[in-house]
Parts: C-alpha cells; sequence; structure tokens
DNA sequence: CATTACCAAGCAAGCGCTTGGTTTGTAAAC
DNA sequence: GTTTACAAACCAAGCGCTTGCTTGGTAATG
C-alpha cells in the first residue's frame, strides 16, 4: 500500500494561502472551532464558547470574521482543500484502479478519523447550518473532490470489477465512511485504519477482471 | 420479496399506546416536529416554528409538552418503536438468512426514505441535541433494534457468506442506508427502493454457501 | 362542572454582533 | 539605538433581539 506523507501536501497549501496554518491564529481558531462544531454542534456553539476556546473575549473574534458563519464556511472550505489535495495523492500513488480504490477508502478514513476528522464531521453533518451562498460555493469545490472518485469508480465499472452503478456505489461508500467517526476509535491492539480499510474492501463485490 | 403492510403494525402499537396515533393533537405535533428537525436541525428550529406549523401559540405546546428536548425524545422513541416492529415484521417474512437480509435492507430504506423517514432522520442526525439521561433512555430502544440485524448478520457469517465483522458490516450499513436520505429522491421511471436495494445487495460480497 | 386545551402577554437569559478605546508588534525615520 | 508612526490584535461594555418557558385567565369538551 502507498504511503502518503501529509506533512508537504500541507505545507504547500500553506504556501499557497489555500488553507491557514494551524500555527497562526487563524488556523487556531479554525481548529478550536471544528472541534466545538463537531462535538456540540454549530448551532450550540456560541461565539462566547470560539472565543473562550483560543483564549480571547467573543468580540475580538470579529475582528478575524466578519460573522459566526463565516467561520464554519472557512472550516469547510478549507477542509475540503486539503482532503482533495490528500485524496489526489493517494490515487497517484497506486496504479490499478482497484489498488487506487483501496488508496481512496483508505485515504477517507484517514481524513474522517485522523487529524482532520472534527473539520470532515462538520462538513459532512453541518451542511443544513450554512446559508444558501456559502453552500453552493462549498458545493463547488466538493465536486471537484467527488470526481476524483467517480474516475477511479467509472473504470472498475468499465473494465466489469463492480457491477452497481458508479454514482450510487460512491453515495454508499460516503455514508459508510462517514459514518465511521460515530463509533471508530483506534486502540492498542484494536482495530487499525488499516484493518478497517480491509474491512470495507472484503464487503464490496470486487469481480476479477477477465 | 415479502411485502409487508405497515398499517396493521402502526394501528396495533398505537392501541397499546407506544405510539401516539397521527391523527391526534400530539402525533400531529411529533410529525411537524419531526419535518421541521430534519429541515433546519433542532437547534435552530423554534418553538413558535413548532406552535406555528401546527397552529396554536407557542406557549400552547407546553400543555403538550414539558420542554422542546421533550419533544425531540418523544420523536425518537416512538420512531424506534415502530421501526423495530417493522424491522421484525420483515425478517420474521422471509426465510433464509441472505433473504432476511434483503428484507431488512428494503425495510430500512422503506423507513428512511417512505413516510418515517423524516423522524428516521432526525433519530440519526440528531443525536447531540438530546441530553445525557435522554440519550441512555433512547440507546436503550436502540439496543433492541441493532440486535434484530445482528442476528441476521451473525448467521451470514456463520454461514461463511459473509467475511467481514458483522458489527462492522451493520455500522457500514448504517451508514450507508441513512445516508441516502441526503441524496435519493424517487421519481418517475428513476430508480424505486425496489432497485436500491438491489444496488446495495450488487455491492456486498456474498459468497454462496457449500 | 371539572378537566383538558388553548390564548395573550411577557419575563429572564442568552444570543450574535457593535462600539470606542487600549495594547502590541513592526519597521521606517532620525 | 532610540523615536515615531501606524496598523493589527485585542478588551470592556453593552445593545437589540430571539430564545425557551411561565403565568393567569378563557373556551371547549364530555
Amino acid at each position: 500500500m502507498a504511503f502518503v506523507n501529509q506533512t508537504p501536501i500541507l505545507q504547500a497549501l500553506i504556501n499557497e494561502q489555500r488553507v491557514s496554518d494551524p500555527a497562526s491564529a487563524r488556523g487556531r481558531l479554525l481548529q478550536e472551532a471544528a472541534r466545538l462544531f463537531r462535538d456540540k454542534g454549530y448551532e450550540r456553539t456560541t461565539v462566547r464558547d470560539l472565543a473562550a476556546a483560543v483564549g480571547i473575549q467573543s468580540g475580538s473574534l470579529f475582528h478575524h470574521f466578519k460573522t459566526k458563519e463565516d467561520i464554519l464556511k472557512a472550516v469547510m472550505v478549507e477542509t475540503i482543500r486539503l482532503n482533495t489535495a490528500l485524496m489526489q495523492a493517494a490515487a497517484d500513488g497506486a496504479d490499478s484502479p482497484r489498488e487506487k480504490l483501496r488508496a481512496l477508502v483508505r485515504a477517507e478514513l484517514e481524513s474522517i478519523n485522523g487529524q482532520t476528522g472534527e473539520a470532515m464531521a462538520v462538513l459532512v453533518y453541518e451542511w443544513r447550518s450554512l446559508s444558501e451562498p456559502s453552500r453552493a460555493e462549498v458545493l463547488e469545490l466538493r465536486e471537484i473532490y467527488e470526481n476524483l472518485w467517480l474516475s477511479v469508480l467509472n473504470e472498475l465499472a468499465r473494465n466489469g470489477e463492480i457491477t452497481a452503478d458508479p454514482f450510487i456505489v460512491r453515495r454508499m461508500l460516503t455514508g459508510a465512511l462517514s459514518w465511521t467517526v460515530t463509533w471508530y476509535r483506534p486502540a492498542r491492539g484494536g482495530l487499525t485504519l488499516d484493518g478497517l480499510t480491509d474491512q470495507v474492501l472484503a464487503m464490496i463485490r470486487l469481480h476479477s477482471v477477465v
């Protein structure tokens, strides 16, 4: 299995100013916001909670972001940007479509349950809290991400390796993988992300190519 | 495929006073609440929204329920009760474990995308809005529901028809099936729930028994 | 004629956000 | 190397509004 080091990818995006440095004030705020939004939900999280989490007054938040919703949007936008890059790298590192699928599953599980997990959960489950214009903006970025998956699944379908509709397979996988955030807990000697990846692929019916 | 008529099951539960009659004031309120909670989320839905949906003053709500959270809890509890009964009937109507699996998938898709869909979505996605005591209460009911699934999946595993861990298979299915609520839209000539069931089972690797 | 269902009014608390002013970091000017 | 200038970062206070919920009373029901 191809191992992808995330650090240089993150660093490149920071340099391009497409995501905030986690060491900066803005980056730290976004990280705390993701954690709070995931744990309590966007609506239950107050600007006072957010401010307290980074040790400033609630009013001072609005020096960095115009509105509370802008914080949510920023969490989502930066998360998609980072994860699109990570998924692209994962797919590029694999050869066959089947290996690419494994790499994508593994990478998405990593995104959901690893460092960016809080933000990913927000992206998936706080959709309704976005205003319509922001929603459209985020959706545009999400499409790029989804196309990565679809190109791999389409290739598998062309080869006859999967028989179900690629769109539907992707949607089922989206649900199944993102749901892991609610139950998967890595533990010493327990199920690892690689193990989880194996289980997912053991579940999926992949026909051998003739 | 075994077809299960939902009406008598619902009627029996109403008679036992385990779920509210949708025709009663309480039942109508719970239905509207489910719709609003799904569309806007629990937090974004105000008691004034709820009251307006059933045509009463906001204060009058508290004649029927002690708190707003009680409404959420009631939606969840009654939904589980109904759906546990529906799933039980679906499983009982099928013979082989494999057919039972199909029946459960079909029934859960029906629950999620059919009449009780709004309430099911609330059950899955508004978990965080419940207080800890209510959460425990709902969890207890959920366990009965989940055991229905697990007994079927365990049997399939014993027969060697699935190789992945039944617990994990169930969790993946939970995610995949409940996620359909975000994208599945039945349409004339489009994908039916039966078609969707077929797609799900086409995706899952089921080994033939020797 | 009591019980259930509701209304009209409003309270206390918490919400997102604004305002006016102070501190801090930084870099050129002298 | 101290001074000056200025913007970025932050604080203290609080405003206007919405929230869940209460209260005291009235209408319907059986």
